[in-house]
DNA sequence: AAATTTACCGCAAACGTTTGCAAAAATGAA
DNA sequence: TTCATTTTTGCAAACGTTTGCGGTAAATTT
């Protein structure tokens, strides 16, 4: 079936290509009855726009990229569920990538966006350290670029995160309220910022508000690391009380280890994390959190992206702010 | 800073545009002397060349569309994954939105895939029955559609889907095997297709394979009524001691009443699902499951939209293998 | 009735490519 | 040297829009 284009319509109504392209979009110049018969015409035929040509002509697409390490992930996932819906009501599309955590990946993507002009790139960086200057690049195009969860350190990016030392002291806040004795604070991957921040917040809190309790901290890289290291502290001599997992990740192994020595929860002992809120639903008792929302995260990164769009550069970096969901683990 | 532009190279070359965009794609016409100058220039000025001007031009972009339900879900993220690694090796991207099960959304979806001249479309249909005369327009615009998960039921459109009898029937065999003398079989959305089929298949199986065992068969839409249900059938007087869950969701359910009631898996009750393995991995024991791999589906739904894309039709409906996957449960 | 304004509409260029065809240059054969 | 090839390059149209500018006819003012 042959396309529709402006042509077809303007030879159709025996009228120019520039009438029709006027009354399509309600111009003033065109009278109201020849602007009529033009939609009339357009929908029966149902005309679609060329995007393509549009494009070329106007040298703006209305497509956004996005880079995450991994789609499939509880947070990302979210994250990229709230930009889809904001860019929909703008008129946007969104088109992903996955780096894998690999900046061969990244780079190749960041060649795709440039090649299809996108309008915006969000962009996580891929775990550990990297050169920015594709991302330079992207600017040079007058490309916005604006940055989430794991974003670079310079402040002349635009950048989103979770307010990560809050966070932390939420957290710590709460055990406090508990009147935890003994603590395990489980992290993640010591290399990450976002591990240190967090750690540290933790840290400085409790030392000065809870001298007296006995923290014990711990970094690990994965859900069985997390595992084995709760399994390993948890021993007859030295109990604890409460446990901490900075991450989902780490929840997972330590309920894992906790069910498996089938410890009462929150009698025998208390269970905080920090998370989006989905793996915490999961366990009865359903285990208290301080909320990270991808999904609050991806619509601040929105906001920070239009206004990128709109008036020039806004160097900030702002933070979603996080707060304490209360289950029974606690 | 401007855009590298044929035209721009052809000025500093003093060749003609053609010239340059044959040295560009190594056209045999072109000397080798021209060309690696052309190249040499095209290097420095980093020239990329604009994806819409060449859409415009050769009428085919280079996107699959991709409607899902939601992209925050265990299943459809891992296809998401497998057919974004699969078109990116194959020089496609990917352009992603959600329906939310919302046939409006889906319709605006398409909409905007028609716009984007979208190569092909790879749907999964919102949970209700809707006309597919919007699919129609698709092909009519020649523009291939693979249905996926949630497909419709007439033959003449490409379809991947689960092997969701098989699924039914590899669970009911460990059942058997496990020598189960009452069993509950909670089960989806009644009003689905996956539902029946799985409910059909397992049922008929029991009871030509094992007539004397007892089963119960509940339906329900959510996590919160799994779990209900569970509860209410799992009184002192009729116990069960296997349980099977159609899905992630009514597992995460049903698992919940088990830890609240602090009943032993697998002495006391065996527990097996239907899932892609994340949710029953997080138990302890963790949970036998068979497989049903978003990842497996999504790269043989991307074989499926190659192949139409390639030569013709193919009207075929694959479905991606079973298999099972012990855990500690059963 | 002439002059001015207003309301509509069309022309044509431009966006950056690709590609059929023709033209020019280089090479070989006679 | 001249003609026939072969190799290398350029011309120009086309893809479907948008938009500045200019034009015509009707409506309004003098």
């Amino acid at each position: 079936m042959m396309n529709t284009t402006l042509k077809l319509l303007a030879q159709q109504l025996q009228l120019s290509i520039s009438t029709v392209s006027r009354a399509l979009k309600d111009h003033p110049d065109i009278s109201k009855a020849t602007k009529e018969k033009v939609h009339a015409l357009a929908n029966s035929l149902d005309y679609e726009p060329n995007a393509y040509a549009i494009q070329l002509r106007t040298q703006s697409s209305k497509i956004f990229g996005v880079i995450v390490p991994a789609i499939a992930n509880l947070f990302y996932d979210s994250f990229i569920a709230a930009i889809e819906e904001e860019s929909r009501k703008n008129g946007y599309a969104l088109m992903i990538l996955q780096s894998s955590n690999n900046t061969e990946n990244e780079l190749n993507n960041l060649k795709i966006f440039r090649q299809t002009r996108v309008s915006g790139v969000f962009a996580c960086l891929s775990a550990h350290a990297q050169n920015l200057e594709v991302y330079e690049k992207m600017s040079d195009r007058d490309i916005p670029v604006v940055f989430f969860d794991i974003v670079p350190k310079d402040n002349k990016y635009t950048k989103v995160r979770m307010a990560d030392e809050r966070c932390a002291i939420i957290a710590a806040e709460k055990i406090i309220e508990r009147g935890a004795k003994h603590v395990l604070a489980i992290f993640g991957d010591p290399a990450l910022s976002i591990s240190q921040k967090r750690k540290q917040a933790f840290q400085q809190f409790m030392e000065k508000y809870a001298p007296k309790t006995h923290c014990t901290f711990v970094n690990t890289n994965s859900s069985a690391e997390a595992e084995a290291a709760f399994d390993k502290h948890y021993s007859k001599t030295q109990k604890f009380d409460t446990v901490f997992a900075m991450t989902d990740e780490i929840l997972i192994g330590v309920m894992k280890s906790i069910q498996a020595h089938n410890i009462k929860v929150p009698k025998e002992i208390g269970v905080i994390s920090i998370s989006n809120g989905f793996i915490p639903s999961l366990y009865h008792p359903v285990i208290s959190y301080v909320e990270t929302s991808g999904y609050e995260l991806g619509k601040l990164a929105f906001v920070q992206m239009l206004a990128n769009i709109k008036g020039g550069k806004t160097l900030s970096e702002l933070t979603v702010d996080a707060r304490f969901v209360e289950g029974k683990s606690m």
